[in-house]
DNA sequence: GTTTGCTTGATTATCGATATTCCTTGCGAT
DNA sequence: ATCGCAAGGAATATCGATAATCAAGCAAAC
């Protein structure tokens, strides 16, 4: 059967004003305006504030009381603190799964592996970007879902959700760049080879400066959009 | 000035609420009916769903779409799924902290270790719960906060809070047992010892040791109370 | 010239009413 | 007896209206 799961606005309301706020259709410090958020996705405000409230939780957006809702405000300071904090833990991560994955845990890191080393076939430009990005995504869960802890990968998922943002300006720099991508490729096969070989400390290192350099390419990009 | 900082409904329905479930005044899978919260809290059910809204994203709440909102539910299995994550980001957490803490970190240390230690002047048993609780995590906080990493600290928030409901059964056996409060003194005590050495290595596992001694005392609640 | 207070427009916060969806129960057919 | 289905009751989801609060502009006073 087509079992359309048919949920509530509050949801839709959420997913969409995530996806805009990550891909920057609101500027960071903007102000929400009920009667903007009304017209622009035609609901009441009722399950705009359900959703808002859950991005509050994710601290995408501020609330003030009695004075509404801002987009939360970007900074030099906190893209560093999140990329400290997102390092570490999933340096902390990779050394548990390296020592409790199992075979398939094994498989699906190859599997994914090979599904995003070869990401050629697309069409248009942003299909290109989605595409890259969630089989990227897809590789470094894949890899970290070997530690067998829920809840440390639900906290991964929190700060990556909080740098999905800073993330994204460093994606459109990267993804169109032929260069960029075969560094990124490399990389990617090196930290396979020295996960298989169980190499706890050499693959924390090499995963922490993995995930360290899109860093000074978010700082130029923030600079240049006067974001900093 | 008398700051009063006059918060909306959905705000104060968040603390109630949450404080309601973490002690345990609705049942784990318990169905949260609006009119039942209504009666209880005497909201209408704009802010009561904000409030929900956030729960559910702290994982305390679960949203069925159409169905409305359960009290999430608990058992053997997330226990040991929570106290694992916890201990594994807390001994990551101490890692960084004895690396990076500086002097003011120390001083902190020393000063919220002595505060815990003298929990005596109290009245009812209900104060000696809420006293002794709020500075052990007072305790606990300021080694942590030494890591430097504000989104860390965050993901160790929200790390426990959700386990306080878990961890709520057990306070309430260890608090009122002279002997169990005289382990958990000394226990400090030695953590401060070691950490004031900065023996990274050594503070991680007894830090590790130190807050898996609840899990045992969780379990025996649990089967008691038909939790499990 | 700066500050204070008032007025007015704009915005948020909340509730009650309505529409939609779900769940149970009972009846009839197989 | 069991299954399917329809009807009624209960609960959720949403909107529009109203009350409460805030922000800006102007005027008068010091």
């Amino acid at each position: 059967m087509d079992t359309a799961p048919k949920q509530n606005l509050a949801i839709s309301a959420y997913s969409w004003l995530k996806h805009d706020i990550i891909r920057g259709a609101f500027a960071p410090g903007e102000k929400l305006l009920m009667s903007k958020l009304r017209d622009r996705y035609e609901l009441g405000v009722g399950p705009l504030r359900e959703a808002l409230s859950q991005l509050v939780s994710e601290q995408l957006v501020v609330a003030i009381s009695q004075r509404g809702y801002r987009v939360a405000s970007m900074s030099l300071e906190e893209l560093h603190d999140l990329y400290d904090a997102r390092t570490q833990l999933e340096g902390l991560i990779l050394e548990l799964a390296i020592e409790r994955g199992d075979d398939s845990w094994e498989a699906n890191i190859l599997a994914t592996a090979h599904t995003l080393a070869k990401v050629m076939e697309v069409n248009t430009a942003e299909e290109m970007l989605d595409v890259w990005d969630a089989r990227h995504i897809a590789f470094h869960t894949a890899i970290a879902a070997g530690c067998n802890a829920p809840h440390l990968m639900q906290a991964r998922k929190n700060l990556f959700d909080q740098v999905e943002r800073y993330r994204h300006l460093w994606l459109r720099e990267t993804v169109f760049s032929e260069k960029a991508l075969n560094r990124k490729r490399s990389e990617h096969a090196a930290l396979v080879d020295v996960i298989l070989k169980r190499d706890a400390a050499k693959a924390r290192d090499m995963m922490r400066t993995h995930l360290m350099t899109p860093v000074p390419i978010i700082i130029e990009v923030m600079e240049r959009h006067g974001l900093a």
